[in-house]
DNA sequence: TAGATTGTTAATCGATTAACAATC
DNA sequence: TAGATTGTTAATCGATTAACAATC
């Protein structure tokens, strides 16, 4: 399908293209060049086309593209088809703003669990997903089989889960605790999301001269 | 002090370089050599050693870097040693989970504003900041001076408040709505966090055959 | 057919890595 | 002094941009 293997680059522009199709299918376009996205997304014709040849030919000379296929096809690229299960790990401030901030179904995911040690909580319920005392892990990734985990626990707590998780047939880690998950195996894939340094950055661009704006 | 103009992929390692020398420090490091922070890191020596030349000499031939030294010098790189007044706009689910979650000090940031339209929650304190309504915006601006804000606030009332903000003094925002902003000011900064992206990308890498691992 | 725009190859640019002289 | 490791220049690699033939 994919030629070779694709640069990640590439891969983090993929959901902003698939965001932008989606606006623009909103608004009623049916078909658009690369030089009209690239001007509305701040980038060029030649890397859109070329980003998008990396999967396949999209397109139509003379024509463009369609939006509603090429909005398809980039959604079908990044998995958004398929429903994965997934659970949450912490149910504290920033657990609870995830489940119920997140529209996982339009992100190619399921939450079908979410655990937390706090016994006050367990039974509450998030949005339509109840608390579940970490003891129940074993039993919800047998019923559910879930292959991506959100890591919203202290970063002691993580380290310690990570194994059992990966054991349990984790494959994918949103991590979202203060620190770097690195992972041996070479089929789990990590995404740290680290929110300090991001906000780190905009205090490195408010004291410096020289200001950077946009999208990187 | 800085020569020249410093790359975004080098700003985004700062913080991380921040992260990595302050556990160094609480584990009792006093010095070490690019050699052993690339290993611990998963970068190279050489990539270091450029990182940290754009912003001057930090370290000494034969002996490497001093851990604390050169934690105070990124630290004031960022501009970690001043506090920027701040506020957030936006007191749903994120909002709050931000508020609480995140240390804006050891950011660089005090958050000294947190705005919301809905009168049932205003007066309600997060942490030590009251939410205030948005009519109070003015008022809280001009006796602090913020110069970033938090978005955390549905799209059309971002898009609708943004140039009233950088007009009382805004000069970054760091953005959680589902849209990218752009800001034609030149000396505004924008950090567009977008987590359903993040989260996207992990379903691509959990549907396609090759996986990537760890950090980019 | 003529005009438009793709897919793709070639050229450029920038970032990462390697190498090494300087020096602690 | 000898060994280690930096700061910095040169080489490499990869990603972005430009160009253009193919084709709708």
């Amino acid at each position: 399908m994919s030629k070779n293997t694709i640069s990640n680059s590439v891969i983090r522009r993929l959901p902003r293209y698939y965001r932008f199709l989606g606006e623009l299918e909103t608004n009623g376009y049916v078909r658009i060049s690369s030089r009209e996205l690239a001007e509305k997304m701040g980038l060029t014709a030649s890397q859109i086309r070329q980003d998008f040849n990396c999967f396949g030919e999209f397109g139509q000379q003379g024509y463009g593209y369609n939006v509603a296929a090429l909005k398809i096809e980039i959604g079908r690229i990044l998995g958004l088809d398929k429903l994965t299960p997934m659970i949450l790990l912490g149910a504290g401030n920033l657990g609870r703003a995830i489940a119920s901030h997140i529209n996982f179904e339009s992100k190619g995911f399921k939450l079908v669990g979410i655990f937390d040690t706090n016994p006050a909580i367990i039974g509450d319920k998030i949005g339509e997903v109840a608390i579940s005392d970490m003891d129940e892990l074993d039993e919800i990734c047998e019923e559910y089989n879930p292959r991506c985990a959100i890591l919203c626990i202290p970063k002691e707590a993580a380290s310690k889960e990570v194994d059992r998780l990966i054991d349990k047939g984790i494959r994918a880690f949103w991590n979202f605790t203060h620190y770097d998950l690195r992972i041996n195996h070479s089929d789990v894939s990590v995404e740290n999301v680290h929110l300090g340094d991001s906000l780190a950055t905009l205090s490195y661009r408010l004291n410096s001269e020289s200001k950077t704006c946009g999208n990187d």
